[in-house]
RNA sequence: GGGGAUGUGGUGCAGUUGGUUAGCAUGCCGGUCUGUCACACCGGUGGUCGCGAGUUCGAGCCUCGUCGUCCCCGCCA
């Protein structure tokens, strides 16, 4: 075959004259009658190749067509001066064929590659079509590039990348595992990690002191835009550390990221607790990108008189300002009262028509002699009951209510830390509490007997990292004794036995000089979408995953033979 | 598990109150064309309207069911 001698990104000016082999996919196809012209795509770049009627190779174009596997051999020219293409990177030059060699035949393609157009559907079918569309193209090679430099980071800063297994044990908490059958062992079972979490603390028992990996996580849990099954992680632990070590590293990462990649230096990162975070923004991953904070009037000398609005003891009463009521029709109004009510929460709204106001609590205000200080058009949202109920829906009713009023600026990138998250929160299912973060994480020491009572309001050392309103990973520093570790079991409603089964050797780990330590997960494929400005994980992975967890491109998952199920010790209980 | 959107030539879309031959663009095939760059122009091919039932004289359109895709809630330590 012909060889290629330079990559399309290659061919320029200083190649004019030369001979030149290229290799690539032909792109497009412009046929004049006489001269034709090919554009010819690699990885790399576009080219166009001419072919002159006078050369004899003028006979083989007529056999090509779209995405065939060319080689030409041919010489570098300029263009002619009215034919110069600045569009394109190679546009002040040409190659003029001399040979053609097919490497490769192709089938007119069912999708688009070089249009952007196309549904989810057959795209994905026909993944490997699809990922030759230069947006995909561009995507995966930053990704590239982004995790090379992450690593380059990580071991700068003596982190050792080392290798955790993917066979291993399902434990309780957390998301739904994926089961992998043992046939050696019939009837058991190992789980795909959700993370590595365990053995990374186990390696700081070892004394590796600090750890890494880019690591595949997964989870069986219902899919959306931001969730695949199966996802990577940066995964990092450190011993002799705490939250401010922590920290400081994934800081110098993320800002060192978007500094080589986007070109924005995103300043001091800032700190924020959780229930700040909850009583500002109504969310534990605000979006700072805008204001609109949520405003608590509970303690109002009016607040008393809001009629049905009124704050009962140890509820809330606040409420956040629309600067632009217009855009928001009766319909959206009656939407938000909707799925306040169902939250079991009241809700009113007021806003200043041309100096008078108007709304479904107009009357209150007036009646309570309230100077709200609306402008003209300006609009306040009200919500009364249970305090996180409260917070949740106005924190929801300030994301839509940017969105409609397009309050985000698309370029702009705002990150922030929230911390001290509660260690525990009430599972109402299974009637018990539950680690919010996970129970390997150090609670405030001080909160377990203050509110022994009361563990939801018990402090956890964790920490989430958020960029633009999206979870971009979270860390924690960890319990690093048996009695402490214990002790959390216990308060989640794990026993000692169950404890033992489970979590035994981890458990029993501890008794050999564990030193404290502290660690961090990050959402790879998320941070690679943030980067983008992509809001769906789809376009950041090569073979991902529908909505409903199938590959269509390998129809999988997909039914396996009656010998692999019997190797197994498994009977299928389904229909066929 | 629930809600919403959607499914029409290979691909992207239109299709009125249910009405006779299902349009448009692009691709594909053939033709003309020697400087195009999403080449242009002329001609042509291509559709079980996701699938199944029902209502009706008549269904792409209405009803019920079902399947796929996308978005959201639940869920995701």
């Amino acid at each position: 075959m012909l060889k290629r001698t330079q990559r399309l990104n290659e061919i320029d000016d200083s190649l004019i004259g030369k001979t030149v082999i290229i290799n690539g996919w032909v792109d497009r196809m412009r046929n004049l009658g006489g001269i034709v012209f090919l554009w010819i795509r690699d990885r790399y770049g576009l080219v166009q190749v001419v072919f002159d009627p006078q050369k004899p190779v003028y006979e083989y174009v007529k056999n090509l067509s779209n995405e065939y596997v060319v080689a030409v051999k041919g010489i570098v020219r300029e263009r002619p001066k009215e034919a110069k293409n600045p569009n394109l990177e190679s546009g002040n030059v040409e190659i003029l064929a001399e040979e053609l060699e097919i490497l490769a035949e192709s089938k007119t393609p069912p999708i688009y590659t070089n249009r952007e157009e196309g549904n989810e559907e057959a795209r994905l079918k026909y993944r490997y079509l699809d990922l030759r569309r230069s947006a995909l193209q561009h995507n995966l090679i930053f990704r590239h590039r982004v995790a090379h430099l992450t690593r380059e980071y990580m071991n700068s800063k003596d982190f050792l990348e080392i290798e955790t297994p993917y066979l291993t044990k399902s434990t309780p908490e957390g998301a739904r595992d994926f089961l992998v059958p043992s046939r050696l062992k019939k009837g058991s079972f190992y789980a795909l990690p959700q993370s590595p979490q365990i053995f990374k603390q186990l390696l700081m028992i070892s004394g590796f002191d600090r750890y890494y990996q880019i690591v595949r996580c997964f989870r069986d849990e219902d899919l959306r835009a931001d969730r695949q099954p199966e996802f990577t992680q940066l995964d990092l632990e450190m011993s002799f550390a705490d939250q401010s070590d922590v920290l400081e590293i994934v800081n110098g990462l993320v800002k060192k990221l978007y500094e080589k990649f986007i070109g924005i230096d995103l300043g001091e990162i800032p700190i924020m607790s959780y229930s700040e975070a909850m009583e500002k923004f109504g969310s534990d991953k605000p979006d700072l990108r805008f204001e609109m904070e949520l405003q608590d009037l509970t303690n109002e000398t009016f607040a008393h008189e809001m009629k049905f609005l009124t704050p009962s003891k140890g509820e809330a009463l606040k409420s956040i300002r629309i600067l632009r009521s217009e855009t928001f029709s009766r319909k959206v109004l009656d939407s938000y009262a909707n799925s306040a009510k169902s939250e079991g929460l009241r809700f009113g709204w007021v806003k200043n028509s041309n100096g008078d106001l108007s709304g479904s609590i107009a009357k209150i205000f007036k009646s309570a002699g309230v100077n709200l200080d609306l402008k003209n058009g300006e609009m306040m949202i009200t919500c009364a009951g249970k305090r996180s109920s409260v917070n949740k829906f106005l924190g929801s009713v300030r994301l839509d209510a940017a969105k409609r009023l397009n309050l985000v600026d698309e370029s702009s990138v705002k990150a922030l830390w929230v911390v001290d998250f509660p260690m525990f929160e009430w599972n109402e299912e299974e009637k018990r509490y539950q680690a919010q973060h996970h129970p390997f994480t150090m609670p405030y020491v001080e909160d377990l007997d203050k509110y022994s009572s009361d563990p939801s309001k018990m402090r956890a050392h964790s920490y989430d990292l958020v960029i633009n309103g999206w979870e971009m990973g979270s860390g924690s520093v960890r319990i690093h004794t048996k009695k402490l570790q214990e002790k959390i079991f216990k308060l989640i409603g794990i026993s000692e036995k169950e404890a033992k089964a489970r979590f035994g050797f981890f458990l029993e780990a501890f008794e050999y000089g564990a030193p404290p330590h502290a660690g961090f997960a990050m959402g790879f494929d998320r941070l690679i979408a943030t980067m983008l400005g992509l809001s769906s994980l789809r376009d950041v992975i090569a073979f991902p995953k529908t909505t409903s967890g199938t590959d269509l491109m390998s129809d999988t998952p997909s039914k396996v033979s009656e010998t692999q199920l019997e190797e197994l010790g498994i009977k299928s209980e389904v229909d066929e």
